[in-house]
DNA sequence: TACATTTGCATCGTGCGCGATTTAATTTTG
DNA sequence: CAAAATTAAATCGCGCACGATGCAAATGTA
């Protein structure tokens, strides 16, 4: 009785979790050139793509609640990156919008997947692999959604 | 110019983001029935494995700092999982143990694993499929983690 | 043996994530 | 229309993650 399956190496849930924070460490240093944290880098590019839309459009796209947004997105007011306001047709919704420097900061985005993909591939792992990795965890992630919405 | 690149749904990063914090939410409701939280129940896993180990062998395993572990661990021993004890040969380092408390645990842990994989399995998600994607995050993990400490 | 360096742990501050709850605005329903 | 239900934000509390710093024990070196 050794239980093959509670050890680290062979459950799913450790390589993800332990992957996820590397990946957040590699960008580390492309992301502190621009005073960004992760998840405020992944605000951005919800509103790069769709600029003036309601907060909890982006907490649908990037999954996170308002009580996580909601101070992340104060934070980046106070950074100058965006502002905040109440919608007139619906008084209970904020929408956000880019500032100048929010929108400009665009620009020093553009090379940073680049970047990161050229710290990922080696002989070993190839860009065939990426997107075949990018794929299964995007229909991952639409099942553990609709998992998790039927309860 | 619409910066193909810079779409949430073509980086990589965001998939594995995501999937991670979905899968520790897939655990939840196992581990809450434990009075476990998720990075709880990486330490457990490490210590069934290998009890009696320093703490920087756990950091070392599940890649986490002391500056994280020490704060997590004395919960830990508040709950009556485990005993934190200096060792005697080199007074700097910490030995884990587990309690009985944490010893029995792991009877209930057993059928987590395989629990979690039936939510995951459909037929769209084959066992095949997961092993693939443990393997090259493994793998990730591992060049990642190369990356980092050359540096 | 003296001194510099390294190692293991702890503490502090900041920023997430997220369950739970509250408040206010809107929508649904009888 | 009025009451009930839903929805969008905000706030609170807790537990990670992690960079930075400090401290003491151990190790390396001249």
């Amino acid at each position: 009785m050794d239980n093959q399956q509670l050890k680290l190496n062979n459950q799913i849930c450790f390589p993800i979790y332990s992957v996820s924070r590397l990946i957040t460490k590699a960008y580390k240093p492309f992301l502190e050139e621009m005073g960004l944290t992760y998840p405020q880098y992944l605000v951005l590019l919800v509103l790069w793509e769709n600029d003036n839309i309601a907060m909890n459009k982006i907490g649908e796209k990037l999954l996170l609640n308002t009580n996580t947004l909601s101070p992340l997105i104060k934070r980046m007011e106070k950074m100058d990156l965006l502002q905040r306001k109440r919608s007139n047709k619906d008084e209970r919704s904020v929408f956000i919008q880019l500032t100048e420097k929010g929108k400009k900061l665009k620009n020093t985005a553009i090379p940073i997947p680049e970047k990161l993909l050229n710290t990922l591939l080696t002989e070993d792992v190839t860009l065939t692999e990426i997107m075949l990795l990018k794929d299964t965890l995007n229909k991952w992630s639409d099942i553990l959604l609709d998992r998790q919405n039927d309860k």
